[in-house]
DNA sequence: GCAAATTAATGATTTATTCAAG
DNA sequence: CTTGAATAAATCATTAATTTGC
């Protein structure tokens, strides 16, 4: 239908910058290309550090936060399957593309308790094809708990040395 | 299956809170009864803010993150739910879905990858208890984007000051 | 009694669903 | 409608309990 508005951010300068009201991110023809770009190469989930990257590097076309990359390729991971079956059409059988939904191979090495490794690599996605190098990523920060790649990202900081704290009666402070 | 070195360790210790290796978090009793008793007052899904300064005051009781704090609510949340298995009292609901040896019967899934079916009943999400004042929050700072009330937080630093940084050919660097 | 093997809990990740701004 | 943002459900993985053979 008409979609006239659109048109809008095509013009290249729509960045609602920050100045009044935080509303919701709008990324410009540069981001969204490059975003498109890199899930288009194959990236699906990057890490915190890649995604702290890559929005370090597209803000220079706009405004843009860490977590706005984060959601874009959850959303358009999510989105790229989810319209393959109504965009296409509801009568087309052979969507296939290439990723099986339901492989989901179940690796239980449990036995393996081998932990010798102190490298927690969780890339192990569910193919190994997604695992392109992205940017030469600080290896391993060993102590520093970048294990995290996802959804608990403010946790990666200490932010405060409570650690020495008296033990502050919470549970009257919240009741 | 025979290799189960997890008792010899390299360090030996059972990681409990000692802070050894660090797996995983550990919770202490302290921890988990402060935790158990802001959940039961009613908190469900606490703010950044309010999970900060949990976090930092559950720290005086032994080793913790932020990100610790919002997943055993997350988790807690969850299972409450779909725990609802004998208590104490077998004759209380109506809800015995066998749900006891179900779990059983997912973990013996080593080697036998018998996906059993979880139901997935989905229930209409309960907007009933809404944040209680916990702590006397700072509300929002409207012109700086610490408006975050979830799970997005690393992105709530500016961390680099990438908004003058050349538009690097990222396009090139990750292909 | 202990240590390995198994089971049960639960911390941590990923995926799907929902909401609302534009 | 499109899509960024947020939450819940499902899943994975590691640790503690518990069982079992010696």
């Amino acid at each position: 239908m008409g979609e006239g508005e659109r048109a809008a951010e095509s013009g290249g300068f729509s960045a609602t910058r920050a100045g009044a009201k935080c509303g919701r991110w709008n990324p410009t023809a540069e981001q969204v290309k490059v975003l498109t770009d890199m899930f288009r190469s194959g990236l699906r989930t990057p890490s915190t550090d890649q995604i702290q990257m890559i929005s370090a590097h597209l803000s220079a076309f706009g405004k843009i936060e860490s977590k706005n990359v984060f959601y874009w390729f959850q959303n358009h991971k999510a989105r790229e399957r989810h319209h393959k079956k109504r965009r296409r059409g509801p009568r087309d059988e052979e969507d296939d593309d290439d990723d099986g939904d339901h492989q989901k191979a179940r690796n239980r090495c449990l036995a393996s308790c081998t932990k010798g490794k102190q490298d927690v690599f969780r890339q192990r996605q569910e193919r190994e094809t997604e695992t392109l190098e992205l940017f030469p990523l600080k290896s391993c920060s060993s102590d520093e708990e970048k294990v995290m790649s996802m959804r608990s990202e403010l946790w990666g900081r200490p932010f405060l040395d409570a650690a020495r704290d008296p033990p502050l009666d919470l549970r009257l402070s919240f009741i």
